[in-house]
DNA sequence: TGCGGGGATCATAAGTGATG
DNA sequence: CATCACTTATGATCCCCGCA
């Protein structure tokens, strides 16, 4: 299609372009990303999509998330359709893992093989780093599929695309999520300044994973969460032989990066206000 | 090697919203 | 209200993988 050289594999009857950087290829990813059961942008299709890669406004998938409701109406979309497609790609930022996967538009892993995926390597970076053999394991995935999808992430090009659209505010909900977090059920006390959260701030983001705050420390307490310069907590933790962890092991201890949790923060402030 | 089924692609029809 | 431009839904078809 692209007029570059094409080869065929094998037994293929398809004859497919080999040139990485083939436009006519990286239009056909975008148009399948944005398309149902993958990011599923509701009011653009084909037709936009292609208008906004030959503007230069659109040059992958992770460019669609950083568009601007001025950048649509200047690709010919009508002033109010151009508002709603942006609203609709900012919902559309927020992924099912599995859904994320197929988007990634790696050969021969669609819906079903996406969730094999989905539910075996969390988070992301997980699959990134996975090991050929690690794919070969899973039921329903052999030899052909697991050579495909470990080739995939050996691309540095795919790994910076996936980074590119998480930069650009996509946000996974990975399988997990909402049912059980390694906080669901503790009871945490939290002493001393935090660096990245107000007091409110922690409180708000420990209940909405399920935990609970106490404000003095107890044989009941599971852990108790460490800042600059702690207070009387810090001793009486001690003296209970309570485990005490830093801010930073906390955050780890979500499984979550930073921007989600205070994403997280803003969300539940945001609940707040309404009453 | 054959079977069952997922994945990819295409065709067509129906739905939606903007516009004059 | 009719038309246009696109999107969206559905089904058919074929390739080819996983597995017995």
């Amino acid at each position: 299609v692209c007029g570059g050289k094409v080869e065929k594999i094998g037994d293929e009857v398809a004859y497919r372009c080999i040139n990485a950087s083939c436009k006519a290829q990286a239009l056909e990813r975008i148009k399948y990303a944005i398309s149902k059961g993958k990011f599923d942008i509701a009011g653009i299709g084909d037709e936009i999509v292609e208008k906004l890669f030959n503007l230069g406004y659109v040059k992958d998938i992770a460019d669609i998330f950083s568009l601007d409701a001025r950048k649509l109406f200047l690709a010919g979309v009508g002033e109010k359709n151009a508002l709603k497609i942006y609203e609709s790609i900012q919902k559309s930022k927020v992924i099912d893992y599995d859904k994320f996967i197929t988007a990634l538009g790696i050969r021969y892993v669609g819906e079903q093989t996406a969730k094999l995926l989905a539910n075996k390597f969390i988070p992301i970076d997980r699959l990134i780093e996975a090991r050929l053999e690690e794919f070969l394991e899973i039921k329903g995935i052999g030899d052909v599929v697991a050579n495909s999808i470990y080739k995939f992430f050996r691309d540095e090009n795919n790994v910076k695309l996936i980074r590119k659209m998480l930069e650009n505010g996509v946000k996974i909900i990975y399988p997990t999520e909402g049912k059980e977090s390694p906080i669901s059920g503790k009871i945490i006390v939290v002493t001393g300044t935090l660096k990245n959260f107000s007091r409110q701030d922690i409180i708000n983001l420990i209940t909405k994973l399920g935990g609970k705050v106490s404000e003095s420390v107890s044989s009941k307490v599971d852990f108790i969460i460490v800042g600059e310069s702690p207070g009387s907590k810090y001793k009486k933790a001690q003296e209970l032989g309570i485990k005490t962890i830093s801010e930073e092991e906390f955050i780890s201890l979500t499984g979550k990066t930073l921007t989600e949790l205070i994403d997280i923060i803003k969300k539940k402030n945001d609940e707040l206000k309404l009453f």
